[in-house]
RNA sequence: GGCGGCGUGGCCGAGUGGCUUAGGCAAGGGCCUGCAAAGCCCUCUACCCCAGUUCGAUUCUGGGCGCCGCCUCCA
């Protein structure tokens, strides 16, 4: 069983299910008003690493994200560009999918949107007053988060402390510098919804309540985002789900961040690389096994250097496949079934990639010298496994590629060339070869060529 | 200031009270190869500092130094 560490209690239990064999997942998405960085990069692949290792144990998963596509980022950004905020948010999620998309991120199971859902958040800031836990002034509604029992649970921050470093913005009329907005009245020329306290916008922490609760039903499995996130964000959810009697996550999960030069990368600090950027010039393999390599929870470095050498060992797994990948398959072995055995063990050790990505480095190093001593089918049978488990961190490996006629006519000339020992000839086919951009190989079944 | 966390070899990055050569990348040597490529073998640079516990600590405890994150929008 899956052994995750729970930011609420921090320490590593067994992530238990309310429903056997279903795993309800609710993830943080976007706010849709720019393009995916690397750090989003990272969060996104850690969640969809934990789905499909997930899934590849046999369990179901409701992966339910949220895009946040009304927010004062986009408010500002449709007024600079004189165009409504929706036009704003949806151009700005469909560039999220299909950079997810080019990533390999499967979708989410459901992708609710907080616009959809101003009704039921409504009723919920209505019910939290009802409940006394929440007041209306004349800016907005807000949440007595001093109220609320163990606020503050995920930061590990009691209330005083809280209460010692919090801020109150112009024009904020609360009761306490901790408490927090769930309704904004509109100020002139911004979109709004009616309301009871008048007209205007939900807060940021309550469409997450809302819409994992309606989708994923009370005391769901897991809550999950980035570090970043742990407050307010998710100790504001947890504040209104806890006020208004409703269980909320079981267990919490939070990704580290990526660091550049050991810095934090993040909007603010304006030292982000877009995936966009980055998949110019990098396999989103690559970019895939840097993230699994590395803990979820520790900080990732993301630089050239830490890119080239994912890729580099990326080619090492490509080149088995291509070595091994026509050998006729055979039943699975026993080495490949202790491989699968610790792959797995150290997956549900608190998702321990690193030791699992190790333990298919050493199976690749494994095959790779069975096949020098010619035992071909086990370094088959180890070599498929390997396929599987990357499969199961969502890395698809490549194996041979299809090469067009000129191609495979240069490689058909070289083999003859090399048949005859006629060597000068054989090194200008594969300057040539090479000059449009193939890597030679030479095989005992012959010239071998890859990008 | 409060809270959380971290300091491992050239780089990334796991882990453990006493042989983990963790793994990857890079570097050097060798084998293989017509030459390469790929691969295999070998080598190298480690556990921030100081005390303590212990037969023994990189791993436990305390202190110090340094770093990062959150406390404000942020994956």
């Amino acid at each position: 069983m899956l052994q995750l560490f729970d930011t609420a209690t921090q320490k590593i239990t067994p992530l238990t299910m309310r429903d056997p064999g279903i795993v309800g997942l609710y993830v943080c998405g976007p706010t849709v008003y720019g393009p995916a960085h690397v750090g989003h990069g990272r969060a996104l692949l850690t969640y969809d690493i934990l789905r499909r290792f997930l899934e590849y144990t046999g369990l179901a998963v409701r992966h339910v994200s949220n895009i946040t596509d009304i927010d004062d980022k986009i408010i500002n950004l449709a007024r600079a560009e004189n165009r409504p905020f929706l036009a704003v948010a949806q151009e700005w999620e469909a560039r999220w999918w299909a950079t997810m998309d080019k990533m390999g991120v499967l979708r989410p199971t459901a992708t609710p949107h907080a616009t959809a859902y101003v009704t039921e958040m409504i009723d919920l800031i209505a019910s939290l007053i009802d409940r006394d836990f929440a007041y209306a002034t004349d800016d907005g509604v807000y949440l007595r988060a001093g109220r609320v029992p163990h606020y503050g649970l995920l930061s590990h921050q009691s209330i005083e402390d809280r209460r010692a470093g919090a801020r109150v913005e112009l024009g904020e009329h609360k009761e306490d510098p901790i408490d927090f907005v769930l309704w904004k009245i509109a100020k002139p020329g911004e979109p709004t919804w009616p309301s009871p306290w008048g007209e205007g916008r939900p807060g940021w922490h309550t469409e997450c309540v809302v819409m994992s609760l309606a989708l994923l039903g009370e005391g769901f499995d897991l809550h999950g985002g980035g570090q970043d996130l742990i407050f307010p964000h998710h100790d504001n959810e947890r504040a209104q789900a806890t006020a208004n009697g409703q269980h909320f996550a079981r267990h919490w999960m939070h990704n580290g961040l990526v660091t550049v030069a050991g810095e934090k990368m993040s909007k603010s600090l304006n030292n982000f690389t877009t995936l966009d950027e980055l998949l110019e010039h990098c396999d989103p393999r690559s970019y895939r096994l840097l993230v699994a390599r590395a803990h979820y929870r520790s900080p990732l470095e993301v630089n050239a250097t830490t890119i080239e050498s994912a890729a580099s060992s990326l080619a090492r797994i490509d080149a088995l496949v291509r070595r091994l990948g026509e050998i006729v398959p055979l039943a699975p072995s026993e080495e490949a079934d202790g491989l699968r055995q610790r792959f797995v063990t150290a997956m549900e050790n608190d998702l321990d990639s690193p030791s699992a990505v190790a333990e298919i480095f050493e199976a690749v190093r494994r095959a790779n010298s069975l096949s020098d001593l010619g035992d071909l089918a086990a370094a088959r049978a180890l070599t498929d496994m390997v396929q599987e488990l990357l499969g199961a961190l969502g890395i698809e490996v490549h194996g041979s590629e299809v090469v067009d006629s000129d191609v495979a006519d240069l490689v058909a000339r070289r083999d003859l060339a090399r048949l005859d020992r006629d060597f000068a000839a054989s090194d200008l086919l594969r300057a040539e070869l090479e000059a449009l951009g193939w890597v030679v190989e030479d095989t005992p079944a012959g010239t071998r060529v890859h990008r």
